[in-house]
DNA sequence: TATTGTTATACTCTATAACTATA
DNA sequence: TATAGTTATAGAGTATAACAATA
């Protein structure tokens, strides 16, 4: 078998960024992502539209605030994905009588069927991604990952708290 | 020692995007380009920009089509960086006799000297995020994330081919 | 005064199409 | 006809500031 050398396949020498953390959690990312949004395609679901869909499935009754909190956004940024899912009718903000400004947050009967859905089909992508990985790599990427993302998330201290990651896929 | 609740501390329960691949990739990322950021934060260079520095630095004389391939993104993208590089004197574009429509990119001494104080300090701050990990995880991480972000990219087929993530942090 | 939801705004990142000048 | 570099443009994603209503 003949070697072939990097120079014909590839346009440029990369061995910094081979080897940088933050290069390939990007290049993953990236990667990751398209996968799952092409499993989402037909439902012109978002990304951003799918998180909102799980968090208030998960919490029924949450206001924006909390949503927007746990999502570590900011608030604004959720306002116009509440309108898109409440337009399409996959959820409905509704007033509490105890506090005027508050809006809590429920899905419908077809945001909750479609959350199921594309839950299931982010769980099988994330199966065939994983499926690449060696059995001890699977068993370690969750908690790596919440690892870096630390900066005290509420999300690295569930999973340092509860080692959510032991939940597998 | 009281059982503490997670209500008292997060604002919603996740325990489907604990679990995420995607989510977790997503949330890495932002944690881990924030910490380099701030590392470059002084010299007011921008990921894109250290990126380009980066494959130019182990590239000289590249041009802009195969340093856009390289790095995966669209030919247009590179061209308001490299501007912004120029303008600085961190890099130079020159034209080449053989074929009046390629630009030859190098890095100017003070581009060179930017790019070890930068590689310097994006190395010494993933060493501080990988400290995090145990040992196994360190180990594999790196693998990890390229078998994640495969689609055949050139960075994949290279570890792949040359095991990049032994070279470690 | 502080908080919830909202609007307006701007900035970054990225892709596409089309242009120019060469080949 | 194809390629390198460029321009213009548009669409995501995100943050900030400020506002109205309410507490």
């Amino acid at each position: 078998m003949p070697q072939v050398s990097r120079e014909n396949i590839d346009p440029a020498q990369m061995s910094y960024l081979d080897g940088s953390l933050g290069y390939a959690l990007h290049r993953a990312q990236l990667a990751v992502f398209e996968g799952i949004l092409q499993c989402f395609a037909e439902s012109e679901v978002t990304a951003a539209e799918f998180l909102v869909l799980v968090v208030v499935a998960e919490n029924p009754g949450i206001n924006q605030a909390d949503l927007a909190k746990s999502l570590e956004v900011e608030r604004p940024r959720i306002v116009p994905t509440l309108n898109s899912l409440e337009k399409r009718g996959l959820a409905k903000r509704t007033q509490v009588a105890e506090d005027a400004r508050v809006r809590q947050i429920h899905l419908t009967k077809s945001g909750l069927q479609l959350v199921k859905v594309l839950q299931k089909r982010a769980r099988d992508h994330q199966k065939r991604v994983m499926a690449r990985l060696d059995e001890t790599e699977a068993k370690v990427v969750l908690s790596c990952l919440w690892k870096l993302a630390a900066r005290d998330s509420p999300a690295e201290q569930r999973v340092r708290r509860n080692g959510a990651h032991v939940r597998g896929v």
